[in-house]
DNA sequence: ACAAAAGTGTTATCAGTACACCCATGC
DNA sequence: GCATGGGTGTACTGATAACACTTTTGT
């Protein structure tokens, strides 16, 4: 009973990644292999978001936890539950199918689904049980079930998400230059955000505070180290009504 | 089969209405009423949203459309899906019990939660199977299960929403007067909004479009008509990257 | 000394805010 | 003619946007 497995609910995770080396905005996938019984036949060969029943004495927050925890051995990442997916065709692809069939899933499963943040650098890719792999938003492989869709949306409501709450810097270390901050905003928003106009705006905030360190180990002139506090952010929020339509 | 019941996925609906006329928010909800069998005691008496099981055969929407359309008649109205609820314990208050067992419901149902936005004149209240009635949003009876987080939660998106997209206009006609979109933004936002300033907001707008009309029936000064253009609104529409953390 | 990225200032424009009275109409 | 709500204008302030060169450091 304790860990009884609600057959038809599952909780999809769409795992945000940010490479500060790199400069790109990734999503932690994992394979999805079959070949036929004779192992002539590569029956399924694609990636999909990792996802879990839920249990019955969980909340949807601990299933996306589990998730992550399974997946990447962390806990205690930023996590949002942005939409739940339940039309009855979502996993009916033709590989889909196969894989459901191998798997004994039921084919009428909704899932909640979850988006993570965190940084590439936090997923150890070794020991890699579920041949999980890192790639770009912007050039993603080909996906099962309706799992393009999940990362799409997921993605859409993260854009929305760091313009209007300071979610970026959970993508980032805990320290951090203000060029980086610069960068994956640009990653994220896939737009160009003014440089000098950026760090102004930025070094203003009150919750953006400047250490007594710089950058090591860099081959060129060591930036300014700076960190992000959510007390402080906390402590000044103020709700801002401004009508934007 | 084919109206076969998820027994344990629900979609939930919390009908906001706009009141012109008293300037007031309010959501939609039905009564829960039980007797005792001898009918001595009132087991429970209070208050829920409607909300029905998922068919088999049906998208997360279509159950929210049906919803609605069971409750008010109405069909094509503004929705919104915004979070799903799967506390294992969310249907577990003493009256909840009592009401799942009468009723033979599967206490372990998640629920994917909608809203939608309409004008309380377009309910007819008459014909009232389900002893629906309108309550303020910020003055709401004793209400069961989870409802009232599930309430307080779709308000605080609506709130998010419409200071983002021009979603106010559902909650009124057709044709509005400035002063109708000024009240109507102060009641959802529960806040004061300089009037001048707003008009001069409004009819900035180029998809604000005045029509060749006044209020009739008014016993004072009637006031200049307006209508919302989608269209318009949808052509002028650019993303708007202001960061604002 | 050189390559590379860090860091810096000014101006113009636009949008938001605060604020109080006259006007048009129906009765 | 009067009560009621509709409608109007200005000045201030703060934020955004555009734009190119100098500085610092490691090698």
């Amino acid at each position: 009973m304790k860990f009884e497995k609600i057959t038809n609910i599952s909780v999809d995770c769409v795992v945000f990644g940010y490479d500060t080396i790199s400069k790109s905005l990734n999503v932690l996938l994992m394979k999805r292999y079959l070949e036929s019984d004779k192992g002539s036949d590569i029956l399924v060969n694609d990636h999909v978001l990792t996802g879990y029943h839920m249990h019955k004495n969980e909340t949807l927050d601990d299933t996306a936890t589990r998730v992550l925890k399974e997946l990447t051995g962390l806990t205690n990442q930023y996590k949002k539950q942005f939409k739940a997916f339940g039309d009855p065709n979502r996993l009916s692809g033709e590989k889909d199918l196969i894989w459901i069939k191998h798997e004994g899933f039921n084919l009428r499963t909704i899932t909640v689904a979850y988006y993570f943040l965190l940084k590439t650098e936090d997923v150890d890719l070794k020991n890699n049980k579920y041949q999980k792999q890192w790639f770009p938003i912007n050039n993603l492989p080909e996906i099962g079930f309706d799992h393009e869709k999940i990362i799409f949306e997921a993605y859409e409501d993260l854009k929305i998400k760091c313009l209007a709450e300071p979610v970026i810097f959970e993508l980032l270390p805990d320290k951090f230059t203000i060029n980086e901050v610069h960068e994956v905003y640009q990653s994220v928003l896939d737009i160009n955000i003014d440089n000098r106009n950026f760090r102004r705006k930025l070094i203003n905030k009150k919750y953006i505070i400047p250490l007594d360190e710089k950058q090591v180990g860099v081959s060129k002139k060591p930036a300014q180290l700076y960190m992000f506090s959510k007390d402080i952010y906390k402590k000044m929020f103020q709700k801002n009504y401004l009508i934007n339509i």
